[in-house]
DNA sequence: TTGCTCCTCACGTCACGTGAGGTGGC
DNA sequence: TTGCTCCTCACGTCACGTGAGGTGGC
């Protein structure tokens, strides 16, 4: 069987076969007169086992190594360890699926808010589900446009929760608690939103209480929603915002405001954007 | 938080942030006085994302390319895409697994049978499960030793069945069936033995057929079987041996005799070499 | 002759890894 | 001072990919 052809039953291309051919991990059985490659069944049995070897992780050179010296045990052995390394990488591979699923729901729902517009981008009165709230103790910063560098060593702690939470929680939007006192809002605790509907394993609360964080509620309700895309300092016009409209509608409201930054993670560069999402529950 | 911390928490070397931070991917947030990286949960945010893409084979340009333009519509669309490709490669690693799963149990065998020994090296009476055979029509080649090459037409059409059938199913020994004529082997067809509890697709049917291949079986019972390690035209001693056998043990034999090619992947580049377990069914 | 596939050599590239030589914090 | 971690720069490496220039089969 000709080259081309044999890289097509393997799914590889032509170069992968000259570079393993070269390297001497898979020779074709034969060559014809003119020099072409003529491969066999049996190139298709080794080349499909080295394939499930890289698949492992393993290097080339591991592999002719391990596969050269007609060491049947060295042999069996190897396959038997690589089965393992093979399981991790497919653990790894969920991960991100979840991980990829929970982005996408993120992104999803900050194209449909209109994040991309600036300013307060829009007010309205939503329904929302319960959320678990991973929370630290009262927040170190006041104000909007306080450091945030103050912030960073308690969630920096909260991220490292957020990996035995699961996949997903790895990218929980962070968030502050907020009262409006003086006409402005004063901050009250920090906290990472978990993703909706997770359940958090033994170990893991566990390890939250250990580390003197705790798991929070917000509460499922009919919230005031405020959609927010500017600099953090002004981000005071999102809640004269909810405020105003309050106001208009009549409602009474149950403190606190929840400021949870939206899509944080492709913020950056851009240090003049805050997307985030202000909710406050309505009281009755 | 330094370089070496945030490294541990990401499961990646120092080397890869700091590579990342020069192609500008993963930039700390800030750098210290002293000029030390220093890295907050956004970029956590941003590490585990971009992982995420990789994961899904976006090389690191491509995803520096979609995930910097602060285009909304574009990083959404990417992360959907990006999740099929994913679900792509588990499926790949799965039948990886498969894959050597199988090798697991050939080579296991193989260490069992001790094939590391020349000659004829176990004969005895084994109980064998029912087998299914991938059958070419009549064999190519008609005694030990015959040009090799005759048969690879036939056995490359069917490695290319085998695709279909299953992962474990490319790993399919081939053989030959054989009667015994004048003292001597004579091939009648040439098979791949199917994994062992292997259900064949609806859909592979249908291809084994179109190419005019069939499903034969090899029956459950009580066989002698002789291990054989040596050049492939010393395989009438295998046979020899079982006459041998079965003469002293007063047995009755029904052909045809199955001369299965052990391990021949492994096999490769040592031409002197032929591993095989012969069997032949013992009647009543 | 055309269109296709094959070959070898040499160099490019992608995603890091690996020293070399030097600095910062307890 | 010791032991640790951090830095930059430059070069190495692994697993291929990519031409360049030429050949073989219908």
């Amino acid at each position: 069987m000709k080259s081309g052809e044999f890289a097509k039953l393997c799914d590889t291309s032509k170069d992968t076969l000259i570079h393993y051919d070269q390297i001497g991990l898979v020779k074709p059985s034969s060559k014809k007169a003119n020099g072409y490659r003529d491969y066999t069944m049996d190139d298709y049995g080794v080349f499909v086992t080295i394939r499930a070897l890289v698949d492992a992780g393993m290097s080339l050179a591991e592999i002719k190594e391990r596969c050269d010296k007609d060491d049947l045990l060295l042999f069996h052995n190897t396959v038997k360890e690589t089965q393992e390394a093979i399981l991790q990488r497919i653990r790894e591979l969920e991960r991100s699926k979840e991980l990829l699923a929970e982005i996408a729901r993120q992104s999803e729902k900050a194209v449909q808010d209109g994040l991309e517009a600036e300013g307060v981008v829009d007010v309205r009165v939503k329904h929302l589900p319960e959320r678990l709230l991973l929370v630290d103790g009262p927040a170190q910063v006041k104000h909007p446009g306080d450091s945030f560098e103050l912030l960073w060593p308690a969630l920096g702690k909260a991220m490292m929760l957020t990996k035995s939470i699961g996949p997903a929680a790895q990218l929980s939007p962070y968030g502050l608690t907020a009262n409006f006192v003086d006409g402005k809002p004063l901050y009250q605790s920090s906290y990472l939103l978990l993703p909706q509907g997770i359940e958090i394993p033994e170990d893991a609360l566990e390890e939250v209480s250990r580390n003197e964080f705790k798991i929070d509620t917000k509460p499922e309700g009919d919230y005031v929603v405020v959609i927010f895309n500017e600099e953090w300092p002004e981000v005071g016009k999102a809640y004269k915002a909810a405020r105003r409209f309050v106001q208009r509608e009549n409602l009474i409201l149950e403190e606190p405001y929840y400021e949870t930054a939206s899509l944080w993670f492709l913020d950056h560069g851009e240090k003049d954007r805050f997307r985030c999402t202000l909710s406050i529950r309505i009281a009755g």
